[in-house]
DNA sequence: TTTACTGTACCGTCTGGACGGTATAGATTA
DNA sequence: TAATCTATACCGTCCAGACGGTACAGTAAA
């Protein structure tokens, strides 16, 4: 809240690093922590249990791309499939810090289904602003959830470069309506 | 190898289950023996090791989804899309029981991730398959994976009608090119 | 047709380690 | 000196896996 908003985030960060590398089964208070750089005290500090730390976790990632999305939304407004596209532009931006991070979702699923609401509510609205949008734009936030899954679990066969140019083929089908 | 192959497969659905009433984090062994009306002993002797039963899972899955498939794309000679076509058909005759099966994607991406090998085998062949058919199969089989990982995770905003015709809806999109 | 032996399926218990969480004391900053 | 932050020690619980044992079915020599 105050100058130094820094501690929440490093241990955020680490929690994300620590799921990529081992899985969600060895996210860890203790791994969080020695990736953090701090103690275990430290860690509960700021998160009083795993459960508030996988919360805090699940937030940032639905408030960041929410955010970035709805900023791609306000910069278009015409052309076909607006929704998609932006999530499409959003999806693009991601670097790999921020793909680690939204394997926050499957950390959360594997503890707790019920911690995956929030992000419900974020694909419950990208599903029905897509549907206003026609069969088209249905299909493409399909495929786009569909590239950030593969791509949480590694299971893209693509290089990054590939990846781009999916990405920009899927803009171009948005784009064409 | 005999008249009673059911043991193996009664664990592998109880550990389905277990992933899908709990999440992944709480798949243990003694939680699948309860399930499958066993002793852990019991369930240790078929699958010697949470890690080789996890092998089973994956990999009843990827045999399971492959066979259907296959099955779907032999029936097609004619058309657009016939590997998007029969990748559709196979979801839409998945039941319950299948859907929780699938977990095991899940559950395997959270123990190890190493796990998901043989899954990066069939997703890098359905995309190759598919970018042979164009950019819509492309497309195509990226919403496929979309409303199956949504799907998993119940993050998909629709009655199990809403998604019967979702499926119908890009089968339309699929067949008309 | 008894006896001895083998393999398969399964059970219940135990142990060592990992993990979440608490308590508390020390350090740093405002 | 009060608030904020960090570190250490510790507790209770859970869990994977090992292990010893039971039940039983087949089989094969005597």
């Amino acid at each position: 809240m105050s100058g130094k908003p820094s501690a929440k985030a490093k241990i955020l960060n680490a929690a994300a690093l620590v799921v990529d590398r081992a899985g969600a089964a060895h996210l860890t208070i203790d791994a969080v922590a020695e990736q953090a750089e701090l103690s275990k005290g430290g860690v509960l500090y700021h998160f009083p249990s795993k459960r508030k730390m996988l919360e805090g976790m699940v937030q940032y990632v639905v408030q960041q791309t929410r955010e970035r999305v709805a900023s791609h939304r306000s910069e278009i407004d015409d052309g076909p499939n607006p929704t998609a596209r932006s999530l499409i532009m959003a999806l693009q931006e991601q670097d790999d810090h921020e793909r680690a991070m939204s394997l926050a979702i499957l950390a959360a699923a594997a503890e707790n289904p019920t911690l995956l609401e929030p992000v419900r509510g974020v694909i419950a609205q990208w599903f029905a602003d897509t549907e206003d949008e026609g069969p088209l734009g249905v299909m493409l936030f399909l495929a786009i959830e569909g590239i950030r899954f593969l791509d949480m679990l590694n299971l893209l066969p693509t290089n990054p470069g590939e990846r781009t140019k999916l990405l920009s083929s899927l803009l171009d089908m948005a784009e064409t309506g």
